[in-house]
RNA sequence: GGCCCCAUCGUUUAGCGGCCUAGGACGGCGCCCUUUCACGGCGUUAACACGGGUUCGAAUCCCGUUGGGGCUACCA
């Protein structure tokens, strides 16, 4: 197509690529968001481009500071890091489109100048009316047919007290566009018309401001969710008309990411909690976990695994890669992949991570104490091995914090609790207290309890332990049950074994 | 209604004409390990939507059908 030979799409490819995430700070960060954040970043550290970070606050209504805190908050939980932007700064500033308007009107004005965009009148029932009135579907839109309104009936609406939207004329053909992760997709002539780039009041649109800034930041590549997908035609259009009045040299090239699609048939909302980035970080996902995870939203790094690092991930990683089908958010498998993060862990670096959640749960206040450090510190090995999520550490470590006075059984542990659990704590007891402090370790406490329980009294280890277990923990699952009580001391578990006897007895 | 996108196990993904009697992972199921719960190990379950082409040969290319999804704002 002409069109497509007098305005050239981007050709950059390596450090030449500039790639941009742009939300609009409204409501709380949603993984699919940060999915599109995240295959931006990648590329962009894939090629050694440029990574951007715009913020697209142009709806007053709708902006937030607080949202806008959160998205920064969000990018730096996860460690994708951005080259120019909103904070960091760089040679396009300002990054908020909030503070840009007087470089929109700039480009405005030329556009009217140059005959792109034309004074538009027509409300939305007008138009519809006027499809009705021409026989077409009311739903149709708009027919272009203020083009060429002359002097006199502009001025003529002008009276009436009506100011007019600004539209872009769009080219009366068809307009397709290679698409990186969909392959070639045209648009019919007709199947998009003329659009409002600018309110009467003066406001300028996204359909507008996007390409604009995109243009003025030398973009790329626009990769972006799929709902964007079929206002692609226009922006292109938009960018024939930025090309002409000399505003950029190219059309980038676009890439369209694959829908987050939520337990049904339709995308994740943001009704939907899975969709509430934070809630998945509340709940103990780590960085690692979640951007693994979401990486393989509609991308994959080979075919016989998908527990990797986000160096991994960088370096393979290409748009023309990317699956376009919708993938959905399993949540299973998230935490599963999450888990196995976790255990890739250094245990130093699983035990200050923990922290915060044991602290949120209130079973420790920071700053931690010497004898909190040492006990989490050999603690958390215990249960970094068996967990997925770091929000389970307070239930599994919480009893290890708690004076023996203080600690609850819980009904289902009690419930569990055979008919002569009685027995088996006296006998534990007095064996347990036979060994001599020094000697109180985790092996020497096993196997004084074999000797007595399941040598000496013929139990099954199931049925010897359990009451041990709900004495020392309060809970029918807690983590290994004699380096607990190595943990704990000799004269704590020893407590723990007699207050449960004792609340047998009474 | 119009336009656009999508189509491999329950889910996600590998596959880009012969390596596929379709591979991995999560889930499910079973077994092993085991003081509980996990973790781990082993095994198992289960898919190329349908119909036409093209080709010596199709999950892979083309067309159609069907089924999903999205867009259709003076929101972003």
């Amino acid at each position: 197509m002409s069109t497509t030979t007098a305005h050239p799409f981007s050709t950059a490819t390596g450090t030449d690529v500039r790639v941009r995430f742009c939300p609009s700070p409204t409501g709380t960060p949603h993984v699919g968001l940060i999915r599109t954040a995240l295959f931006n970043w990648a590329y962009a550290r894939h090629t050694g481009g440029q990574f951007i970070f715009r913020v697209e606050d142009t709806d007053a209504a709708r902006d937030s500071e607080e949202s806008y805190t959160q998205l920064l908050e969000a990018l730096r939980w996860l460690n994708l890091d951005w080259d120019e932007g909103v904070e960091t700064g760089g040679p396009h500033e300002p990054y908020r489109q909030s503070q840009r308007y007087d470089i929109y009107r700039d480009v405005i004005a030329k556009l009217i100048e140059s005959g792109h965009i034309y004074e538009s009148f027509a409300t939305g029932e007008e138009i519809a009316e006027r499809n009705i009135k021409l026989g077409r579907d009311a739903k149709l839109g708009y027919d272009n047919y203020e083009r060429d309104l002359t002097e006199e009936q502009k001025a003529a609406f002008r009276a009436e007290g009506r100011e007019p939207a600004l539209r872009l004329k769009v080219p009366d053909t068809e307009l397709s566009f290679d698409d990186l992760v969909r392959g070639e997709i045209t648009f019919p002539a007709g199947s998009f018309s003329d659009f409002v780039v600018v309110r009467p009041n003066g406001h300028p649109l996204y359909p507008f401001v996007n390409p604009v800034d995109d243009a003025l930041m030398g973009v790329t590549h626009v990769l972006r969710g799929e709902d964007l997908l079929s206002s692609t035609p226009r922006q292109i259009a938009l960018y024939h008309a930025l090309i002409d009045i000399g505003i950029t040299t190219f059309v980038p090239r676009f890439g369209h990411l694959p829908y987050v699609m939520g337990d049904k048939n339709k995308k994740l909302s943001k009704r939907d909690p899975e969709s509430n980035l934070f809630l998945h970080r509340e709940r103990g996902f780590i960085p690692e976990g979640l951007v693994n995870y979401l990486s393989l939203l509609g991308w994959s790094l080979t075919h016989d695994r998908d527990v990797f690092s986000i160096e991994e991930m960088v370096a393979a990683f290409d748009v023309v890669d990317v699956n376009p089908n919708p993938a959905r958010f399993d949540l299973k498998k998230a935490e599963s992949l999450n888990g196995d993060h976790i255990r890739l862990l250094e245990p130093a670096d699983f035990a200050q991570r923990v922290v915060p959640y044991l602290a949120a749960a209130g079973v420790l206040s920071e700053p931690l104490s010497d004898t909190e450090k040492t006990v989490l510190a050999a603690a958390a090995p215990l249960v970094q091995e068996r967990i997925a999520l770091l929000g389970e550490t307070p239930a599994m470590l919480g009893f290890l914090f708690q004076p023996a006075d203080k600690l609850e059984h819980q009904a289902d542990a009690l419930a569990s609790l055979p008919q002569n659990a009685s027995e088996i704590l006296t006998a534990a007891t007095i064996a347990l207290r036979n060994i001599p402090e020094a000697e109180w370790t985790t092996d020497r406490v096993h196997s004084t309890l074999t000797e007595t329980l399941i040598d000496g009294l013929a139990l099954k280890p199931r049925v010897a332990f359990g009451p041990l277990r709900v004495a020392v923990s309060g809970r029918k699952i807690s983590p290994p049950l004699f380096e607990s009580m190595e943990i704990l001391g000799q004269a704590d578990t020893l407590a723990r074994l007699e207050r449960l006897s004792a609340t047998l007895v009474s």
